[in-house]
DNA sequence: GTAAACTCTATCGAACAAGTCAAGAATATG
DNA sequence: CATATTCTTGACTTGTTCGATAGAGTTTAC
């Protein structure tokens, strides 16, 4: 059920250009990404290319060069991110509504447990389908403004 | 987000298991569940006997010798088994309560990105704890009643 | 005692994940 | 125009996991 790290740094690198989105062109370099985030250089050019030709970022190049979304952030929700590096959202590809594949089980539509993967693959799309980059640069806003929480110590 | 193989023929035979629960000590051979769900025997081996050693189900070995559940079906949750299978229910371990570890993000605390992995973890868990392997008999046996539904072949 | 079943350990090939490298093309700036 | 800077492209490495297979051993019903 995990995220891999290439989807995880695709959300962190997306979380930082949905910060820095303005309207003008102004673009962040990977460099900037790949430090302020601890994400191996060379790795991150590898996923922020797949991001651009799913459409969701655009690049510049040369001297003042780097990256930028290539719609408004609030245009841009987390499934369609996850979806373009990972693949299907559905725990299980008999339920998936992008991605559907036949299983090896011997009768599906009466298979119990396809019908529980069908809930929790709902209830993961509800998450990703309703989060925004725009609504993880605000809370990352918020965030920021907090003082240090202790109970993040004491997971 | 997807589940392995290994945790689906897991999730498929822990099913039949509780279908076939009874309270006397009846088994049910590993050849059985292989047919009937496609499943490769030896691959199934390995399976149940990490399930043996996790304390879901007992064999007894010889002749008349089979696998079943060592607990109650109500008492046998979906978590419970794909933890032993795959691991952490959570999509990125930063946020996982049984297998917690760092991240590389700059500031854990303060991620928003781990703001909503923590509300997507609560969901995936708040569904595979809720079920259990009496529910997923349950539905096998309502399921297996119902007319074939035509909605099912049009996903 | 013997055949049927599980037990245990080892191994295998393919695929995938994470990360690295190098050579090339575009561009702002002096 | 020269140059440093930045993205582009594609190949490559290295390690791990996945799915599966194999074989020798053990237990038990009959």
């Amino acid at each position: 059920m995990k995220l891999s790290v290439r989807g995880e740094y695709a959300l962190r690198a997306m979380q930082v250009l949905a910060s820095d989105y303005q309207e003008d062109d102004s673009v962040v370099r990977i460099q900037e990404i790949s430090e302020t985030q601890n994400i191996p250089k060379r790795f991150l050019e590898q996923i922020l290319n797949d991001l651009k030709s799913a459409g969701v970022v655009q690049s510049k190049r040369g001297v003042a060069g780097g990256y930028r979304l290539k719609r408004n952030p609030n245009q841009i929700t987390l499934a369609e991110i996850i979806r373009h590096i990972e693949g299907p959202l559905a725990p299980v590809s008999c339920v998936s509504e992008k991605y559907y594949e036949k299983c090896s089980c011997p009768d599906e539509s009466r298979c119990a447990i396809r019908a529980v993967m069908k809930e929790l693959r709902d209830s993961i799309v509800h998450v990703m389908e309703a989060t925004t980059l725009a609504d993880l640069a605000e809370r990352s806003r918020a965030l920021e403004q907090q003082p240090l929480n202790p109970h993040d110590f004491m997971i």
